[in-house]
DNA sequence: TATGTCTGATTGTCAGATAATCTAGTCAGG
DNA sequence: CCTGACTAGATTATCTGACAATCAGACATA
């Protein structure tokens, strides 16, 4: 049976906290009112406002500082992956979807990728640079960074912002899957990158596409 | 200069919280301490115990409820995604690259439901009630609703449900678009759904997804 | 102008109390 | 012996009120 329960108090008053932000176009570094109004608009405790508060900045959607008062903040990816990598185990997501859906996610953005790339050369330069940063990586940890920031960078450059955020939060419930990539997939990877972005550059899509496929989708023997 | 802050009393609390839960191996559903016992042993008040175990709880690490205690929790993918709405990209979303971003998502997704569509005739079923809800929709309001519950439909079938979550995101910044559709682009709507069904029941992938990428961006018109 | 100081505003932390809710055990009735 | 209602204790949820720590800006002083 679906347990039943009270909305909790904390929980509403940190959604109508963010309706606040959205409503009133605030953005990053701006001032929102004091704990004390807060808590008199939404007809609550200052402390139980504070325990939205804090949540929410937790994750980095407001910052406080003291003798300040509460200001927008910027959310980092870094912090909240730090959080959640911690633990691993927790992460309730079946893996199988995780791959399908970021086959789908890539796959999807590389026609753009390759429009963007013949009006904007930086976009090659700056994958080819990562692939040679692979290429001379030499522990699991650094390669395990770099391919991040690859998949990061190709849908960065398909200038959909969206499929980025996206893409952040896949990889924070992708993690786990990444410690287990031995030498021989290391190798095969980057051997992949090359190719994917080769054939970008050439603009043969398909085969960019058939080959991202096949890359993420080798995740799938290890799990 | 970065500034020097003192070290805030519950994000240290947090990440001992957190230590004691990978420490003591405890996996989701175990029990932790009381708030009391767990305040006592950090050597700090109750309350602000209380900040770091909600900062947890509202990424979803651990669960507390009223009677019972705190309890390790379960990550799930759905509650983050709702919070990192305000993914700065999000924020200030391009019409134009919500609308990629969602033929992408869900012309990605056709080839799953049509798969799952031979094994599962609910999925069919599902889908056709909503189209014939669509024929009888009298007014634009009860037609917007209708046109989300078709699309989340769409993705749900897919088996993806980290596709799902990122499609409801999606619907929020849609949202202001939809209002704009008047009385043709209605019409030609419900065609327009009807048409990817029949293509998908019979299995052609291929023309589904094509009507489905014209459905969507025909939005882009009234930008 | 430059520098040190004061002051009001705001968050940080605490203690103590009451309400709401759940778990586990008790006990009556069959 | 079993089942259901009920009670008691434990635990979190929320509130009130208070004081400490910190900061930005005004103000006075040289």
């Amino acid at each position: 049976m679906q347990t039943l329960r009270r909305p909790k108090v904390r929980d509403q008053v940190a959604g109508q906290i963010q309706k606040y932000i959205v409503d009133q176009k605030l953005g990053p570094g701006d001032r929102l009112p004091t704990e004390t109004q807060l808590a008199e608009t939404f007809g609550i405790s200052r402390l139980s406002l504070r325990e939205a508060t804090k949540s929410l900045e937790f994750i980095g959607i407001v910052e406080s500082k003291t003798g300040v008062g509460l200001t927008v903040g910027r959310i980092d990816m870094e912090r909240l992956t730090e959080h959640l990598a911690f633990h691993a185990g927790l992460l309730e997501a079946d893996p199988q979807q995780l791959i399908d859906s970021r086959v789908i996610l890539e796959t999807g953005a590389l026609p753009h990728v390759a429009r963007r790339m013949k009006d904007d050369s930086a976009i090659d330069t700056r994958l080819r640079e990562l692939v040679d940063q692979f290429r001379s990586a030499r522990d699991l940890k650094t390669w395990i960074e770099l391919d991040i920031q690859f998949h990061r960078s190709l849908l960065d450059a398909s200038g959909l912002q969206p499929l980025v955020a996206f893409g952040d939060l896949l990889h924070i419930f992708f993690q786990r899957f990444r410690e287990s990539v031995n030498k021989a997939g290391w190798k095969a990877g980057v051997e992949s990158h090359q190719l994917i972005v080769d054939e970008l550059v050439k603009g043969r899509v398909a085969a960019a596409t058939a080959e991202l496929r096949k890359h993420i989708e080798s995740h799938k023997e290890r799990i």
